[in-house]
DNA sequence: TTATGGTGCAAGTAACCACTTGCAAGGATG
DNA sequence: CATCCTTGCAAGTGGTTACTTGCACCATAA
């Protein structure tokens, strides 16, 4: 799909976009990274944006959550630590901050759909799963809505965290996390 | 503390940062919208990044979370409903937005201490709130940081999908989300 | 050998960036 | 009235941006 010189141009454009955003991005940035020399960058691709597009195309950089990945048993703490594992697996610290650093106004046409299908994906999950498990009988709550928007954000807060402040913040890893989080969240804290 | 040119630019600023980030807000962008010619920008501040450093010390455009304005009861529910709204009140979809617009190579030593602040103190209070629930047998559980990293996460979570997507992932409202995702973390989900 | 395609190199483009300057108009203050 | 002070306006600064072009080099393949 790509050549050897493409793909050093795609890998040292995101990587800068990961520390830098997109607008503070230089070609000459690009180059430097990826050694090459400049105008091979506009050999390779019609423009800046069209790396950005490039790039979007790869599962590498383009973490396409589907719904099929998604599979329970019906034991609520088995399945949530199931989905949490699935959901930060793809949603890691770097594609947090590739999305963080691609919010450009001449990018968001193009990069708004993508980004929000993940939330998406996954809420539509999480509320597929919690009615389901609610028709066995097995919640106490018939807000579903808000069970999974809490879930969704219960698991993105975190990641977004790490992305923002590494293990400044917590120094929980996300396997402890995802176990302690889960479990708290099927039983309460409450006795 | 600011004459009435100074305002006009501050505002027009911090509104094109949260609309196209930082380095995309061009000064020439700030005069226009403030409705002052562009050299006036650069009588009233040294620079560009000037105006961020004006701004941020203004309350309107910099939520300093304090830990005394968290109080609290001994009812779980009652008390984290209670401390959600002060950080929900304070971390606003705009102030997440200008906390995202603001991520950019030549002010991240400006910012980033500013911005870790809020988490960090919202978690030193939860900390501090859930090691005294304890000590009064009202926990069923003694992984205080992953509580309260989740109940953190569980907030921020919320408040950046707004920020991010208005009401498309969900319609649900600050006040709703707050009554029920306490609940549901006090009580916990499964019977 | 000859031809071809990919690349580096140097130079250059027009547009845009943050920022500056000199001057004149106006409003408030004495 | 005289004096500031603020601001607009027009023009311009040097630096940077994305992107281009012409030429030489070189490895590969016919």
């Amino acid at each position: 799909m790509f050549d050897g010189t493409q793909n050093k141009i795609l890998n040292a454009t995101m990587s800068l976009i990961i520390e830098k955003g997109y607008t503070a991005t230089t070609t000459k940035d690009i180059a430097k990274r990826a050694e090459v020399n400049e105008c091979t960058i506009f050999r390779k691709f019609k423009g800046k944006k069209e790396i950005i597009i490039a790039a979007m195309s790869l599962p590498e950089w383009n973490p396409c959550l589907r719904e099929e990945d998604f599979k329970y048993t019906g034991d609520l703490i088995k399945d949530l630590c199931s989905f949490s594992e699935v959901y930060l697996r793809k949603v890691t610290p770097k594609m947090v901050k590739i999305s963080l650093g691609l919010r450009s106004p001449d990018l968001y046409d193009l990069t708004k759909d993508g980004i929000k299908e993940i939330p998406d994906t996954f809420k539509r999950v999480l509320v597929r799963y919690f009615k389901k498990m609610q028709e066995l009988h097995k919640l106490q709550t018939d807000d579903i809505e808000s069970l999974a928007v809490a879930f969704l954000a219960m698991n993105f807060g975190f990641v977004f965290f790490k992305a923002s402040f590494g293990d400044e913040l917590t120094e929980l890893q996300t396997k402890e996390y995802i176990d302690s989080s889960v479990r708290h969240f099927v039983n309460g804290i409450g006795r």
